[in-house]
RNA sequence: GCCGAAGUGGUGGAAUGGCAGACGCGACGGACUCAAAAUCCGUUGAGGGCAACCUCGUGCGGGUUCAAGUCCCGCCUUCGGCACCA
């Protein structure tokens, strides 16, 4: 008998060689193809590794493994993206500097990965709070001011109340924040941005490029929300002064059907005008009534539709040259197309309720199946043909488009325009804790980069980093710090006080892990060349519309200025599904149904962990944790180390198909099937059990197969049998041949129901079958009337 | 409202259009034990029959096919994302 597995000593035994031997070190090495896996890189947060955590960084663990066993030179790296409000409200509130809080954190991360045995690249590990680090996110954003990628301007903005911040739109959807799930509201501001939008197009024709999910790749065009239409200028009548209004729709064969044209509250051209405006008075109050309610009811859908005529402000259908009235209504938005558009009520549900509340004609100008009337015909892909536009009469919705735009442009009132739901990036947070923004303000020069060779632009050291009301980064209050020369002139200037916002340093640290020591270049181009594109990263669907969109982005621009040479970061994208509590609930701390991995490793050990976590269904779902179920995968790694109970010289018996097996663990990992591996080896085990005997060959090909994903055993049962290093051994190879059976049992169907079973040689012909079938009994008195005989596969008799 | 994913035993979940329920949990039975745990070996979708077997079964309703969990049409429900985006 062999002596019970002692998990405790066997497991800190393998870690520590690994660790201790640096095992998973590697060097660009041409010899031997490369592989570069990827996970997202954690937030050390005060609570610790969360099961989640485990899952996510597993499936490429585990083809990190095996890959290397493939001879595959695997570069597996790990890191920390530890700027943030968490740390710093953390800080704040325990009264501790954010610096000791990041490296308490980061060490406790650290010692929780390695007790899971991840197979990381230890000698690579970046923190994007260290100066030597974020030198080069300062860097990247003098490039992108360099050019014109980073801009300031004063807009209405996202604002977090609670945290004091301004906020992304991808950091404030559903409009709370992200962080804290307060209520943003909208405040004038002086914020940064970059151009995400110019690099829009890009981004969605880089995704024909790479192997995401169909539903990344649908998620984030819904995000970029690309559409094409045409803006059309629309002259304004005030009094006798005459003024120009620009609208975009993407349907402007719809024109004549234009019965009034609507402006967003916030609109310049009412600002600008608004003395002329007889009903001024009652504007204003429109207009604040609808920035206040902006925070909430402007987000629920479906509401009211509310708003107040212009009173002296007519507009002229540029087509028809007939007058319409002007309305402000807070359903237009001033944030997409120019916030202002021209009211369609035939054609547009919005349109039509306003058109009705306020008794405005309309004209039907796409001919449909319903009363325009009663209810607006808004059929989608445009069926249906014009009428009542002369100049397009009779055509389908797509020609009367190229037609209607190509009159507007000849009459000079409009031009074809493509739009983008996606926002630029606002790039500042009025924090501490984050990257400061290399640029100068200088009275004379204005914005002014930094030297890069004065790079990095360092956090300076501040006791006291807790925001102040005003919305002013705590940096300001640093006036030695503040107060410079300006890199130009050399006058005096001061710092911009913003800091960067936590995305920055995770929109690149791919690259980074590619030379992490580097400090001449961002990434080193001789290891840029080796290991170039991540072949395969695993994240959440949480960060599709946020880290992964910024980071192609980032990369898209370091390609165009020849940094990097591929314009896609990551190959291939895949993603885990959520690990939800016992009770099928989102795990969190008050619903108090949060596992902790440490528990669960100091109860049964890490090979059982890792093994039940990706045992516990498909990747990709969300699956319930069940404190019954792991009790299986401890079984099941008990059986693996009993084994060796049944060890036999050979034995001729072959009635575990290891090659089979091979086969479908392999081909398995690289689909991220991982609870189906797992099956199959259990198989596998629980036939070597029913034989009751296992040769050392086999054993060995067992325990590689399952090493990826329990290596802390097999690492030991592989050193017991052979005195040797699992590592240095190869990924189990299949016959071909012995895939498939002498014999093959296949089922007989009559009138498609399964009335039995025969056993032929593989591809035995119809007639063997039949015959064979015959002998059964099964079809005496009946007549067959066709024989279906899918080989190898099934027979299916049709008979009277 | 729009976009996407999904609905299979008591339970987590498997099934290139070809034997539905692999593998695991739980439950039941047996072996071992003074006993229990652990371990090992069975049984386990529902209903019927002494039985060999039969009938019904993958959210609901239709359809295609020799054959449908899988494909098509129409619904229902749940979950995720976006949302007055012109």
């Amino acid at each position: 008998m062999a002596k019970s597995y002692d998990f405790k000593k066997i497991e800190k035994k393998w870690q520590n060689y690994w660790y201790n031997n640096s095992v998973f070190e590697v060097h660009e090495d041409l010899s031997k193809p490369k592989f570069y896996g990827l996970i997202e890189f954690p937030y050390p947060s005060g609570s610790g590794l969360h099961v989640g955590h485990v899952r996510a960084f597993s499936s490429i663990e585990v083809v990190s493994r095996k890959k290397r066993l493939e001879g595959f030179n695997v570069l597996f790296p790990i890191g920390y993206d530890a700027f943030g409000l968490p740390t710093e409200n953390y800080a704040i509130k325990t009264k501790q500097h954010p610096r000791l809080v990041t490296d308490k954190n980061i060490a406790n991360f650290t010692k929780q990965l390695k007790s899971l045995g991840f197979s990381f690249c230890w000698d690579r590990v970046v923190d994007t709070t260290q100066p030597d680090y974020y030198k080069w996110t300062q860097w990247i954003f003098l490039q992108l001011f360099k050019k014109n990628l980073a801009y300031k301007s004063t807009t209405l903005v996202n604002f977090c109340p609670s945290c004091n911040v301004v906020l992304a739109n991808e950091e404030s959807q559903q409009g709370v924040c992200d962080r804290c799930g307060t209520t943003v509201v909208q405040k004038e501001k002086d914020v940064w941005f970059l151009k995400i939008r110019d690099y829009a197009e890009k981004l969605l024709d880089g995704l024909n490029d790479v192997d995401f999910p169909e539903r990344i790749k649908v998620e984030q065009q819904n995000w970029i929300g690309k559409s094409t239409g045409a803006i059309v200028t629309f002259p304004i009548e005030i009094g006798k002064e005459k003024l120009y209004v620009d609208v975009y729709t993407t349907r402007p064969d719809t024109i004549y059907g234009a019965t009034f044209l609507v402006l967003a509250p916030e609109h310049p051209i009412l600002k600008e005008n608004i003395q002329k405006i007889q009903n001024f008075e009652e504007i204003t109050d429109y207009q604040e009534s609808a920035l206040s309610k902006k925070e909430f009811d402007r987000i629920q859908m479906n509401k009211e539709k509310t708003g107040i005529l212009v009173e002296g402000m007519k507009a002229i259908n540029p087509i028809t040259n007939q007058a319409i009235p002007v309305f402000t209504a807070d359903y237009v938005m001033m944030d997409y197309g120019t916030g202002a558009i021209m009211g369609v009520p035939a054609h547009d549900q919005r349109d039509w309720d306003f058109a009705k509340k306020f008794g405005l004609p309309i004209i039907e100008v796409i001919k449909g199946d319903v009363d325009v009337q009663e209810e607006p015909y808004c059929a989608k892909d445009g069926v249906g043909v014009l009428v009542n536009s002369p100049l397009i009469n009779g055509l389908n919705v797509p020609d009367a488009i190229k037609k209607i735009i190509l009159e507007m442009q000849s009459l000079k009132v409009g031009y074809p325009k493509v739009d983008y739901k996606m926002k630029d990036w606002a790039f500042n947070r009025q924090r501490y804790w984050g990257e400061p923004i290399p640029i100068i303000n200088c009275p004379k020069c204005g914005q002014v980069p930094m030297d890069e060779k004065d790079l990095p632009l360092e956090l300076p050291h501040l006791e006291d980093f807790s925001p102040s009301d005003d919305a002013l980064s705590p940096l300001a209050k640093c006036t030695e710090w503040v107060n410079t020369i300006c890199p130009k002139c050399g006058g005096k200037a001061t710092r911009e006080t913003d800091t960067m916002p936590q995305w920055a340093g995770s929109s690149w640290y791919f690259l980074r892990y590619m030379s992490p020591k580097d400090n001449n270049y961002v990434v080193n181009p001789n290891a840029y060349k080796y290991w170039g594109q991540v072949d395969w990263y695993n994240g959440g669907m949480e960060h599709v519309t946020r880290h992964l969109i910024y980071s192609r982005f980032w990369n898209h621009f370091l390609y165009d200025i020849g940094v990097v040479t591929h314009k896609e970061p990551y190959r291939r994208r895949s993603m885990q599904g959520l690990i939800l509590g016992a009770d099928g609930e989102k795990m969190s701390k008050s619903l108090g149904n949060v596992v902790n991995p440490d528990d669960v490793i100091k109860e049964f050990g890490t090979d059982v962990l890792r093994t039940f976590i990706l045992f516990i269904g498909d990747y990709e779902k969300p699956a319930p944790w069940s404190p019954d179920g792991i009790k299986g995968s401890d079984r099941f790694i008990k059986r693996l180390w009993n084994l060796q109970d049944y060890l036999v010289d050979n034995c001729d018996t072959s009635d575990v198909n290891l090659d089979a097996v091979i086969k479908k663990v392999s081909d398995d990992i690289e689909a991220c099937k991982f609870n189906t591996a797992i099956a199959a080896v259990m198989e596998a085990v629980n036939g070597f059990y029913s034989r009751g005997k296992i040769t050392i060959n086999e054993y060995i090909t067992v325990c590689k197969l399952i090493y990826p994903i329990a290596p802390h055993i097999t690492s030991e049962i592989y050193h017991i049998l052979t005195g040797e290093y699992i590592e240095k051994s190869d990924w189990p190879k299949f016959d071909p041949k012995k895939l498939i059976e002498d014999c093959i049992e296949i089922p007989i169907q009559i009138l498609g129901k399964v009335r039995g079973k025969v056993t032929v040689e593989v591809n035995a012909t119809e007639e063997e079958v039949i015959n064979q079938v015959k002998e059964l009994g099964l079809l005496d008195n009946k007549t067959i009337v066709k024989v279906i005989y899918v080989k190898n596969r099934i027979v299916n008799f049709i008979v009277k």
